[in-house]
DNA sequence: GCCGTTTTCGGCCCGACTGTTTTCAGTCG
């Protein structure tokens, strides 16, 4: 049981209680006890195998909640969540991530139309019903169609972030557990897609039935839901499901080639193989019935005369010509960060200090940062205005003058405000070292004025770099509708630079924008975003994504030694 | 449900926007 996954039922039952209409501070309190879980450095069911611990220090964590987490730690469940979810079905809370709807629609949706499923709820919405309701209309109902059509789309797909350590997790216990030689993750994890809809594991077995039992027992397992001789498959509690194929060790090469797909780059691999007069499966390469290859991936790339791909490659989207030509990029790995451009501290809505942020950007090993906290606009995170802007740099200066090891830019995460001006103005702006100009709000409007505000943007002399820009949240928010081909044109003839936010739920560029902003020779700054000392950790999803797109080193400016990196962003 | 007390109950971040109303509830961030 790792903290997110405490953190999950904190958040559920929150969620739940929302739309029973619980007291609001009560349902905040679990939502706070999440949040501080999430960002615990500790696992808390290290901190409960202490026979000394106290939970009720942490930040948030009463006696009540302490118990509960001893509770769910200890057994895997939380009684007060079981309750409420049989008094609320599981569609009616995922109801929730439709935009537009909150705990008190879905509530009246629930209690006055006896909405119980998704499906109710499009016929609900198709059928007039819903516009009916007191406080629905027929705009609500339309927006209730379009974000059904979201969740259908992207189902019950959970972030890379959420799937990645649990397959990890899994995949360390399977190989600790002595039943397994060998074990992999397969599939959209290991390609690092954003986001996973199922886990596929692979594993060597001397002791197949041992490895079977090992993953049925394991602690993220809620359910087995079948099992066979070679493959077992099962529920998590995040509710993601997860297949393990136990295959021989000759064919596990193949296998991992076939199970890591993707479908559309295997199609083109298999050809390869017909054209030499081979047959590929996951089961070996084979010339008539005889095998020729399926030990590793390495030999089975080779008998289709190609080199390794790496993974996040793997989409069919050009790889295989690269390969070809032996022109694969090397791509960027988490050790050439150096720098970290978007984070916040408690002067708008982060948890830690300044002083807590760069200690922890040092301890990461971090050579340069930029502190960017929210300009005005953004009330709802406690944004700056002009005065406390500057207070706020005095009081960075005032640490980074008696800090060492690292270099730290007085930043501004500064809002592109609907009338297509900035949200501060250009005198502030030009004294801060690092400016990210972002959209935050108004993401609906049309693509003339949503281009508008983000050229009036590249364009400010002051402004460095477009963070994460196209606003979408992975499904649950599309972004802005953007012309990227002019967004790029703009950002090359500025010298901008275009973020990848490493933020799990944005990684936004997405793979496709950042490759294409690759092709363009722009330059890519890859920032964590973070809100707590915590955040810096999620670098590596931003890395994943820069690699899906092909990024190398030399694609992401703050791989840059600081003394290079500081005269690319020097004023002119 | 947590926290901090003027120790045992009252306060807990809230402004803008949208779609619904016809003065505001709900949602978002």
């Amino acid at each position: 049981m790792q903290n997110v996954d405490v953190a999950a039922l904190f958040t559920e039952l929150a969620d739940l209680l929302e739309i029973q209409g619980a007291n609001p501070f009560r349902v905040r309190a679990y939502r706070n006890a999440a949040r501080t879980i999430e960002n615990l450095s500790e696992s808390v069911a290290g901190i409960v195998a202490d026979p000394d611990h106290d939970l009720s220090t942490l930040e948030g964590i009463g006696k009540d909640l302490a118990e509960k987490i001893e509770t769910i730690v200890k057994t895997g469940h939380l009684p007060q969540l079981e309750e409420q979810r049989a008094e609320i079905p599981a569609d009616v809370r995922e109801m929730l991530r439709i935009p537009g709807l909150g705990p008190k629609k879905v509530a009246a949706l629930f209690h006055e139309l006896n909405v119980r499923t998704l499906g109710d709820l499009r016929a609900a919405a198709e059928g007039g019903k819903i516009a009916e309701l007191k406080g629905f209309g027929k705009k609500t109902a339309q927006t209730i169609l379009e974000g059904l059509a979201l969740l259908e789309e992207v189902g019950k797909r959970v972030y890379l972030a959420v799937a990645k350590p649990a397959a990890d997790e899994i995949v360390a216990d399977l190989l600790a557990s002595g039943t397994v030689e060998q074990a992999s993750v397969a599939g959209s994890c290991r390609r690092r897609k954003e986001s996973c809809g199922d886990l596929d594991l692979l594993a060597v077995a001397s002791d197949s039935k041992g490895a079977m039992d090992c993953l049925a027992a394991h602690p993220l397992v809620t359910k087995v839901l079948a099992r066979g001789e070679t493959k077992q498959r099962v529920r998590l509690h995040s509710g993601l499901e997860l297949d393990l194929r136990v295959v021989p060790a000759e064919s596990y090469g193949a296998a991992l080639q076939y199970f890591t797909g993707s479908k559309e780059h295997n199609i083109v691999v298999r050809r390869r193989a017909q054209e030499r007069g081979l047959k590929i499966n996951e089961y070996g390469v084979f010339r008539g019935e005889e095998s020729i290859a399926g030990q590793s991936e390495e030999e089975v790339y080779a008998a289709v005369e190609l080199p390794w791909i790496p993974p996040e490659l793997r989409e069919n989207r050009g790889e295989i010509e690269l390969a070809e030509q032996h022109r694969l990029p090397k791509l960027l790995e988490l050790s050439n960060m150096r720098g970290d451009l978007h984070m916040h501290t408690t002067a708008t809505d982060g948890t830690a200090s300044i002083e807590e942020m760069i200690e922890a950007a040092k301890a990461r090993g971090l050579e340069y940062i930029a502190i960017t906290d929210h300009s005005k606009r953004v009330t709802m995170a406690n944004g700056l205005d002009a005065d406390r802007l500057r207070e706020h740099w005095r009081n960075i200066d005032a640490v980074r003058k008696k800090t060492k090891g690292i270099h730290v830019l007085c930043g501004i995460e500064c809002d592109i405000l609907e009338d297509a001006t900035m949200d501060l103005p250009d005198d502030v702006l030009a004294e801060a070292d690092w400016v990210l100009a972002v959209l935050h709000y108004g993401l609906k409007q049309p693509r003339a004025k949503i281009q508008e505000r983000l050229l009036m943007a590249l364009r400010n002399p002051y402004v460095h770099a477009i963070g994460h820009p196209s606003g979408r949240i992975i499904g649950q928010r599309p972004g802005a509708d953007i012309d990227f081909d002019e967004l790029f044109h703009v950002a090359k003839e500025e010298g901008k630079f275009l973020e990848i936010n490493a933020d799990p739920s944005r990684l936004d560029l997405d793979d496709v924008h950042a490759a294409a902003a690759k092709a363009r020779g722009i330059p890519i700054v890859i920032s964590t975003d973070a809100h707590s000392t915590r955040g810096f950790a999620s670098m590596e999803w931003g890395v994943y994504q820069a690699r899906r797109a092909g990024l190398t080193a030399a694609d992401v400016i703050n791989t840059l030694p600081w003394k290079e990196f500081s005269k690319r962003i020097a004023r002119r």
